[in-house]
DNA sequence: ATGAAAGCGCTAACAT
DNA sequence: ATGTTAGCGCTTTCAT
């Protein structure tokens, strides 16, 4: 079989066209199921797109009918469990509304954060759904100049542009901490990231002490790592700070991972947890299902803020004029089997 | 300051145009660094665009120019570890090309595959990256019709429609079942996932058993599981292995994770590993050092593919006309703590 | 160094 | 139910 268009020009509306013998208004129509078209029409034309192997250009319909199908979704991260599944749960969501999710991602840099918005919106997408509440004052601008919805996700704790779907980082800390002093813990250490730009993480541990200040009671320690794999640095720190200072009888991490790393050199060490020590992570992760214990952790409503956000993109580009929405999500503190019961 | 475009109409060139007093295509130079613009009028332009707030439209430019700097690459899965890896890699390696990434996910779909890979292909990226070898009829045929790179990844066992970049599972898994049967191990069970899509498993367990049969070896018994926490259910497979066949001396997992659920069971349940029974997984998950015993193992080479596959597209998408490579990458064997040594 | 004109491949709007 | 016309906002090409 020759294909005609083995000149390797893309094809074109006007080659179904001529292919099927009809307009290339009434291809467009039949391609895109609108208007009234005959059904013996329809069949020639599909059948001629088929055949010939005709896929639409999207970049010449989306300039003439000012209308892109796509979400713009910028995160920080993608190797960090969290980030992924948002994405899922937006995928998701979007599903049946002819709505597609893009994906850009910022290593945390507030600088590569615009750049890739810029990028973005420079595709003139239906809407965009960014990870966090701080950005540089030009994505700041940029946002604040569309016309198309704008989410910010996984925070609430700050101003937001437009529509804001999260929780409270600040009061997640501050309710852990509540818990483990409820628990009977006092002497109290943290270990985290060092990554200046994770906010969340930041306003975690500022709530965690807050929270501990309301019992009068101070942080006894803290490490902070960066880079490498947070199960064994969670072991490591943990390893570092037990031996630096053995009287902590708890230790809070800034998530799951690290909590994790922390939990097997624990174990390993014959240390009887949570009597003798507490562990504490956050996220709630499935992924450490399998452990002999389960970490306590607090359940950051990854799925249910990524779907949220899709919603309110999806009925916006609709037509939706509501605007400026603030939801906020409420943690779930799992107790698992690291925290001793009161 | 009163913005003239607070009609919240976007921005156009003739609107820096006009605010700068040069013509649009002048402003266009500019603001693409090309051809000669003195020095006075880049000036102009460059704060005239910013003062606005102008985003160009890469729709229209992409239109006008016939060409979009989007590399679609598609993947099956973002919560599988493997593919965040990949894509990190790919990103990075695009980052000085002017190339960006855009991510499908498919879900191990041959579908939902050939839908993400239409709507894609009708952006008209400058290249694919798409995983596996396995498509339907359609979207080869689109493969094959376009006239841009096309990278398949992950695996080469099988038959490429242009490049493709990744290792021999089959080879993977013989080799492991060589090195486990040098070790001394005979009574062997296998626990992987029921994904009847996912062939790089099924050519992996293949390669296994081939493996085995040279050394007149059966597999003992096997499980598959779907769903679920990956740590959690190689955690209860391994248990219902173990139980149905305590004779068992050990263990290949089709990935990192379910083996990592597995050696928790064996250290929780006192059998001694390596000696009483051999565990081995497949990929090389660096998430996993924190591990008390690391893992046996099989590294996939996913950042060096990433990266070689961007290579390609970005090499071709410069005028680079060669076409059809085939680069197999060789996995590396790692021993880890789970394989006792011969 | 700068500008004018044409057109990329579609779809909105208006015929018929 | 189908066709015609006029752009969408840029860049290419050719002038100057």
């Amino acid at each position: 079989m020759t294909r005609p268009h083995d000149l390797r020009r893309p094809l074109t509306l006007r080659d179904v066209s001529e292919a099927s013998g009809v307009s290339e208004m009434t291809v467009s129509r039949v391609l895109r199921n609108r208007g009234d078209v005959s059904d013996a029409t329809r069949e020639r034309v599909l059948k001629a797109a088929k055949t010939l192997g005709y896929v639409p250009n999207k970049i010449a319909g989306a300039l003439a009918s000012q209308r892109v199908n796509l979400v713009a979704v910028i995160i920080p991260s993608l190797s960090n469990l969290v980030f992924p599944k948002v994405l899922s749960n937006i995928s998701d969501e979007l599903e049946d509304t002819g709505l597609q999710p893009v994906v850009g991602v910022t290593n945390y840099s507030p600088e590569k954060e615009e750049q890739v918005l810029y990028e973005m919106l420079s595709w003139r997408p239906s809407g965009v759904i960014i990870a966090g509440l701080e950005h540089t004052d030009a994505a700041r601008a940029m946002l604040l100049n569309t016309d198309i919805p704008v989410v910010e996700i996984m925070d609430v704790d700050g101003e937001g542009i437009d529509s804001v779907v999260g929780i409270s980082h600040r009061r997640a800390g501050l309710h852990m901490a509540e818990a483990i002093i409820a628990a009977g813990y006092r002497q109290i250490g943290f270990i985290g990231t060092k990554m200046p730009e994770d906010h969340r993480a930041r306003k975690r541990l500022e709530g965690f002490k807050e929270g501990l200040a309301k019992a009068g009671i101070a942080l006894a320690d803290a490490e902070f790592y960066s880079g490498g794999s947070a199960l064994a640095k969670g072991r490591e720190m943990t390893e570092a700070l037990l031996k630096r200072n053995p009287n902590l009888d708890f230790i809070y991490y800034s998530n799951d991972m690290v909590g994790a790393g922390g939990l097997l050199y624990c174990r390993d060490h014959g240390l009887d947890v949570p009597n003798q020590i507490g562990l504490a992570g956050f996220n709630g992760l499935d992924l450490l299902d399998g452990f002999s214990q389960r970490l306590a952790t607090m359940d950051a409503c990854r799925g249910k803020i990524g779907r949220k956000a899709a919603q309110i993109v999806a009925e916006r580009s609709q037509g939706g004029q509501a605007t400026g929405e603030v939801i906020e999500m409420e943690p779930v503190l799992q107790l698992g089997d690291t925290i001793r019961k009161p």
